[in-house]
DNA sequence: TCTTTCACGTACCTTCGGTATGCGAACGAA
DNA sequence: TTCGTTCGCATACCGAAGGTACGTGAAAGA
């Protein structure tokens, strides 16, 4: 009793690891912290970090697909509560607007994120994780002639290119009454996409 | 004759290494250029690089700020050639997806900039150089009634953000069917805001 | 001409990401 | 239970990069 399987310890390290970064990268960017403070964090050494990980721009990916995992599953979630799918998107949109304006969640998945990893390897965890969701979503639309026929991949980009910068702007200077706006002004771009 | 004064030296010093360091970082990025290549490329010494500026984050400061500048200044012209005030927005904003499809502006301006400076720094910057016009115009045509009366703000962070993102996918993965397709939604996104 | 200021070069320090190596405990086979 | 192997991780070290202290020679002012 009391003992460790090999599996147990190495999951206990590595969620160490994760955690601790995740909290020092979202407080003060990637860029300020150094490892020395994870692992001191973690409790662990920097023997540990390099077993786990390929090193801290590695480190830093495996906890941007963690939050975009957990920001995609709330918008996943907001979206299937509805039955009318343009009520999906706009319900998805807004949750998105929610979670992302969450100081830790905007630094690391839309600050460092693409300065870290670049923006090519960054868009194509967004898209995994939460723009595929778009996109479907503007895709099944205009399949249902809610929205006019055209291309969904450009209008995807300008959607969530308008929502993270909203988001990060509602962060830094919005209060309640900034964030209303900014709903009604999605909403009022989402609803002139709809044919009438 | 042959004589420098000392105010053309330092002109000509700091210069060379905005030039550089504007090249380095457009071309590598802000973490992976070493401030021995820019002053190398500079052909002067790290010392005079401190003399001019405070460190690597106040070079790239600098550099950013002349981006920005070219950018608002080519936003403008293409605005002020028109007449018509919803002209001047819908060609101020064709000329910003323009000018940031570059991949050089797009590293420094969009990429690194709110990373290494922060983005209250980076959205501060960017409002001086550009952003304002997008307000200023959007007040503009509320004035008008050319569009509906309501907050501009938060309308325009949405359509900066939107154009932002675009012009990154553009770049990236963006034939010239994918700017028509770009510029097609965006006139129509900003065609939906018209009274009618 | 003499002093001061300034622009910049040189040498050095510190920190940080990354690597090489060693060790003890869990694991698998006999 | 024993013994060799593997694995998870700690320790010590290295090179590079940002930043600093100080020296120097030429322009600027008196």
């Amino acid at each position: 009793m009391g003992n460790t399987t090999r599996a147990e310890q190495r999951e206990r390290t590595r969620r160490a690891l994760l955690g601790a970064a995740r909290a020092l990268f979202a407080a003060e960017g990637y860029g300020a912290v150094g490892l020395a403070e994870i692992v001191k964090a973690a409790e662990v050494t920097k023997g540990a970090l390099y077993h786990h990980f390929d090193g801290k721009a590695d480190l830093f990916r495996a906890v941007l697909a963690e939050v975009q995992d957990e920001v995609g599953q709330r918008v996943s979630s907001a979206a299937d509560a509805r039955e009318d799918p343009w009520e999906q998107l706009t319900a998805g949109c807004q949750e998105f607007i929610t979670a992302a304006t969450d100081p830790d969640i905007q630094r690391i998945m839309l600050i460092d994120g693409p300065a870290v990893l670049g923006w090519n390897e960054w868009r194509g965890m967004d898209e995994a994780s939460s723009a595929h969701h778009l996109a479907e979503a503007l895709t099944d639309l205009v399949e249902r002639g809610v929205i006019a026929r055209q291309p969904v991949a450009p209008l995807a980009h300008l959607l969530s290119g308008a929502m993270n910068e909203a988001a990060l702007w509602l962060a830094s200077s919005g209060g309640p009454g900034e964030l209303a706006d900014t709903r009604a002004a999605l909403s009022g771009i989402l609803d002139a996409l709809r044919t009438r």
